[in-house]
RNA sequence: UGCCUCAUGGUGUAACGGUAGCACAGCAGAUUCUGAAUCUGCUUGUCUAGGUUCAAAUCCUAGUGAGGCAACCA
């Protein structure tokens, strides 16, 4: 009896297990696994599933882990190339599976020997029908299935050619093995689903070792069992599966364990797209620049565009795990990433959109040092030294000569504060030949630093932020945006349209930006904000040293409302 | 015209027969040397119809809607 207090599961998936423990079942041992098919790169929908399972571990230690392994039985889809990215997104998600690093591939020789099992005891059977006959003859939704005719064999004579299929005696395609179970069964999934098929290709591991291949329903149930996983956690479209995998779990004799398979909804995020076939079509028609391009909802996107690992495992537990095929919205994850970032990412002034401004009665010579906080949220991140001279730059946007209402930022005669600096007063618009605007010229009140408010004039709302133009540093800066133009592309398309007709054309812009000096030493890989402005992201691939390039992580909330 | 699963504010979730709560988004206000952050307040919800019960989001029945299922893919 304890009285410690009942920390409520927070999901239907973590009552069961709870239940499980609580009963002893397994010992009290939780083992999950992630059990990605090398195939492809990872998105965020696998975060999801890597946060349940190996968090699931984490929560229920010490008699718990999580495997990773590779479901790699159908060779011509896998790549040695995917492995080693999925093993770097799953670390770099902040998730370690020690040395429960497995291979379904590892298991061909147990799951051959399975197999001989069930067709020693008359649940398997080798059948000669060609793959449209074996589509044809599973019958539909309605209609019941028909028996092949090879479906009554006797066990000596499967026995002899499956042992025939694996030595390479028959074509691709020629033979197969069927599990015996229910052809008339209203589940399509136990009408004698095929168990092996022969595939005379090159395995990213096993090489050219075997021609027959398990298929997933297979092989999946009893690398389980032989991990002795506990609860095998997949997504709701395996939920038909499951009559089979039970199936598996009680035909096999002799198995170390008995898992059971439970399933949850899959993530889905507006303004994007999550799913492998999808993201490789935009890759592959160059939509965008690569897997790790960092409009790709990717793992390696995502990284790139300097979402954090902390971020991403805040929204997966926020977004919670139930039945029922909700919509995330973007807008929680970007609230997850700034309230990570928000803690830890250093201020700097960047100017993202130039605007000349000329301190007219500031010295012609004079460089002064104004100090910065680097992060008011963390006093212990200090302050640094950024230059400040009579000619600056100040955002475009901070500027409006006809402004609208509540505008509160620099207007021609108006006041405002340059931040940590001093408040100046516009005095002049001056233009070029066509009417564009081209400089300020401003006058500034010495006795406005350290916060003074203006004496005898009305009091200062707006506060910008700055970079003196002769130190400023012009550094290349990728604005990211949300994909896609609309919430959901894939309903917008519809049956017969293409969502990438929904693809926001200003998902990218590339602008060339005054960045405070401060800066240039900026390795790749470091999170910063500009203030007022957004995080933003040393490109890791693209920077170099002394010469950073930044790519938008998300802009700033902003309540102002823009008129554009 | 089959089977399986699911249905709580705009979105995501909690409530396990007994006060519909939280977060995001939105809207106000306070505060602010970031129109950020922080703080306060507000708006908005149990798919429908029957039933069981003192009492139903919760149990039962039917309907409606959504997702999934007919690869030698995973």
């Amino acid at each position: 009896m304890s009285d410690a207090p009942v920390s409520a599961p927070k999901d239907f998936i973590r009552e069961l297990i709870a239940a499980d423990v609580a009963a002893q079942r397994n010992g009290g041992w939780v083992i999950t696994r992630f059990p990605p098919e090398p195939n492809g790169y990872l998105h965020l929908g696998h975060a999801k599933s890597i946060c349940l399972n190996f968090g699931l571990a984490l929560e229920n230690a010490p008699h718990a882990r999580c495997h990773l392994r590779f479901d790699d039985t159908n060779p011509t889809k896998e790549e040695t190339e995917y492995v080693e990215s999925i093993k770097a997104d799953v670390h770099w998600l902040g998730f370690s599976w020690g040395n429960h690093l497995y291979f379904a591939s590892d298991y061909f020789e147990k799951l051959y020997g399975f197999a001989v099992q069930l067709i020693a005891n008359g649940f398997a059977y080798v059948d000669d029908q060609t793959l449209e006959e074996v589509r044809a003859n599973r019958g539909t939704l309605t209609a019941p299935g028909v028996s092949s005719p090879f479906r009554d064999r006797s066990p000596a004579e499967n026995l002899d050619l499956f042992a025939r299929m694996r030595a390479g005696e028959f074509a691709e395609g020629a033979k197969i093995l069927r599990a015996k179970i229910d052809m008339a069964s209203p589940n399509m999934n136990l009408r004698d689903p095929v168990i092996y098929r022969i595939l005379k290709a090159h395995h990213h591991r096993t090489g050219d070792a075997w021609c027959i291949y398990p298929m997933y329903d297979y092989a999946h149930p009893l690398s389980d069992a032989l991990e002795e996983i506990t609860h095998s956690l997949c997504t709701l479209e395996f939920e038909h599966h499951r009559p089979l995998y039970d199936w598996l779990i009680d035909h096999v004799v002799g198995l170390p364990a008995k898992p059971y398979q439970r399933e949850f909804a899959r993530l889905n995020l507006t303004y994007t797209v999550l799913s492998k076939r999808k993201l490789l079509q935009l890759v592959k028609e160059g939509l965008v620049a690569g897997w790790d391009d960092p409009r790709m909802p990717t793992i390696s996107g995502i990284r790139r565009r300097g979402y954090t690992p902390a971020a991403v495992r805040a929204f997966c537990e926020t977004v919670g795990l139930t039945k029922f095929p909700s919509v995330s919205e973007l807008a929680l994850l970007e609230h997850c990433v700034r309230e990570d970032l928000n803690k830890n990412a250093l201020r700097v002034y960047g100017v993202l959109r130039p605007l000349k401004v000329v301190l007219t009665n500031y010295p012609e010579n004079q460089v002064e040092e104004v100090e910065l906080v680097n992060n008011p949220e963390d006093p212990s991140a200090g302050t640094r030294k950024v230059p400040l001279s009579r000619e600056l730059y100040i955002d475009a946007e901070d500027f409006m000569e006809n402004p609208v209402a509540d505008f509160f930022r620099l207007v021609p005669g108006g006041e405002v504060r340059l931040k940590y600096a001093f408040c100046i007063i516009c005095q002049e618009v001056v233009r070029d030949a066509s009417g564009g605007i081209v400089e300020l010229r401003c006058t500034y009140d010495d006795a406005t630093r350290r916060g003074a408010k203006p004496v005898g004039r009305p009091k200062v709302k707006g506060t910008i932020h700055w970079v003196s133009a002769a130190q400023a540093l012009d550094v290349e800066v990728r604005m990211y945006d949300k994909l896609f133009s609309v919430a959901q592309p894939e309903e917008a398309a519809g049956e017969h349209g293409n969502f990438t007709d929904y693809l926001n054309p200003n998902a990218l812009e590339v602008l060339t930006a005054k960045l405070e000096p401060s800066v240039a030493t900026a390795g790749p890989g470091v999170h910063y904000q500009f203030e007022r402005v957004g995080y933003f992201f040393t490109d890791p691939k693209d920077s170099k040293l002394g010469k950073p390039i930044f790519n938008r992580t998300v802009a700033l909330k902003d309540s102002f409302p823009k008129v554009k």
